[in-house]
DNA sequence: GATAATACAAAACGAATGTTCAGTATAAAT
DNA sequence: ATTTATACTGAACATTCGTTTTGTATTATC
């Protein structure tokens, strides 16, 4: 049991960058199973074999992406020592992983769009769940610590994905450093918003 | 020309409605000339008859829409006085007006799709920037008046827009009275991000 | 070496869907 | 009254696209 699972785990890899490619440049479904085809040389039965779905090809790459910037975050974080940098970092990576390796404007449409099967559904609602109890914990960390003043933690954390998500459509048209300055802005706003003041 | 032009009026208005309410229910994509015929009665044929394209017939629903949004708010608008009485007031009347009469939905599916033709984008464009100039007023008045502390209005009026959308997104789920504690949970935080300091 | 499992190809399926078009009836114009 | 324009029908069109199926070569298993 070798080279076979070699060969067959190259072969998915290579759908799944092609995939993402696709995904990034065109959306979910503007991308056809039939460009994919084209961009690997597999053909539709093979990626079926590898695939259950398009959907579940698609959700594969969320995972992995989701996966990956989890990891590159941990490998920053300790760069930042506050709160209110770390924030500053987050919105660093995410205009830089968002924005270059893009399933943005795929996961966004995929999200919206009405059709999804239950399983989909719920692994959507799972992924932002982790994204709200991620700004949750980062937010209690800085009231705990006195840099914010006490407020209500959940619905901060919510606000904070919201205006992230905001951000991330506002700035789709723009350029990188734009994009930047726009994050960066609101950010200072939302922190200014939530700071405790010794007054 | 009297009972042929009222009539064909009517008719418009009737698919117009039936369309509107199905592209709130069910999306942009999910919703088939198919199921605007079943509601209306009419024929496929003459539903292009009386609108170019499918896209064409949303666009129209959305103009409506946005066009009503307007008038509506111009006439709540004296119930405000501050700037920041007056956005709690915008947050309250998108939530009604939004989550009641729906197309956010399909609007951000709408928004979110590459293959939409030049001249939609063109008009999409425009009507984010008219939201943007919108609040760019609102925000410079409230500078003006020594209400907030004066700032890049500009970019302020984006962040404004896409914490908007943000929030929008953000309370899909939930009811009418958890999405305004939400919203204005985040215009407090914004305004307070932006507020005037006496110290 | 025979059998079974795996990785892949190619074609066909099938169903949904936006759009067009030839035709018809009704109202307006001349 | 005849012609013309308008509102509308219903069926056909034309694709696109995700998925299934059937078949085959290669590799692993015994």
């Amino acid at each position: 049991m070798n080279k076979k699972k070699l060969q067959s785990e190259q072969t998915k890899r290579k759908v799944a960058d092609a995939a993402k490619a696709l995904f990034s440049q065109k959306g979910y479904k503007a991308t056809s199973i039939e460009e994919i085809v084209e961009a690997t040389g597999s053909s539709k039965g093979n990626i079926y074999y590898h695939f259950k779905s398009k959907e579940g090809l698609f959700l594969y790459l969320i995972d992995e992406w989701d996966l990956e910037w989890e990891r590159n975050w941990k490998e920053r974080e300790a760069l930042y020592k506050t709160t209110r940098d770390k924030l500053f970092g987050i919105a660093e990576q995410i205009i830089l992983d968002d924005l270059n390796h893009p399933l943005t404007k795929a996961a966004d449409e995929f999200f919206n769009n009405e059709e999804k099967g239950s399983d989909i559904e719920e692994r959507i609602d799972e992924m932002v769940k982790r994204h709200v109890e991620f700004n949750r914990e980062l937010l209690q960390k800085g009231i705990d610590e006195g840099e914010f003043s006490p407020k209500n933690a959940e619905q901060l954390a919510v606000i904070l994905e919201g205006l992230f998500v905001g951000m991330s459509r506002m700035s789709r048209k723009t350029n990188t450093e734009n994009a930047l300055q726009l994050y960066h802005s609101a950010i200072d706003v939302f922190l200014n918003g939530i700071i405790a003041r010794s007054s």
